[in-house]
DNA sequence: ATCATACATTGACAAACTTCAATATGAGGA
DNA sequence: TCCTCATATTGAAGTTTGTCAATGTATGAT
């Protein structure tokens, strides 16, 4: 019993830096919308999606679902890739982790 | 890469329930004072520790930390065991997988 | 060149959050 | 019983967040 919590206090020893960054990350998860729009990401056909294919889901305007796109990118959780009008987003290998 | 895409997509289905429930423990660990606190309880050498010994580290006040623990133990993210005056935080196995 | 479409940005406002001071609760010792 | 110690709760102040309306930007079609 003793070992098994020592183990766990090892293996979750991390880094300051990764903490305020990993604190970003979940802070990012943690809100309703933003963890439906990973899912909706996860679960589309091609692993991608556009603003236009996620924004009627949430029942949201347009405006408000490119913010939370943003911080999602901005906490390394999606990547975001333009092609013509449209803007793509995937998710990153860290969100994967994060979200398996 | 496309199947891989798909595997993906499938693996992170999952229920409305769990993901409010994901994105309040999300939400809870995206506060880095709190998760400060998570890492001081798993790095603690018995793998527990009671807010005496967590509120120097942080730099607030007693009844802000009280506080935070009070919102990681909702979120079962913690237990908290009374013993005697002090009461005593320990990881939940939710915690330790969320946070691996 | 003009227009429509897809998305991003700005500004504003209400709700939620973090923190502290003050106070309450509850357990153990004198 | 009274007091002290460890923790929790309440109330208030300042800050951050989520949302929308309005506007800006860039791409592609006519």
């Amino acid at each position: 019993m003793y070992d098994q919590h020592m183990a766990t206090a090892i293996s979750l020893t991390k880094s300051q830096q990764t903490l305020e960054k990993l604190a970003i990350q979940f802070k990012a998860l943690g809100d309703p919308t933003r963890l439906a729009l990973m899912m909706a990401v996860a679960q589309s056909s091609t692993a991608e999606a556009c603003v236009c294919d996620l924004t009627p889901d949430t029942g949201l305007k347009q405006s408000t679902v490119s913010h939370h796109l943003k911080i999602l990118v901005d906490a390394e959780l999606l990547t975001r890739a333009q092609r013509g009008k449209w803007a793509y987003y995937q998710l990153t290998e860290i969100a994967v982790t994060l979200l398996k």
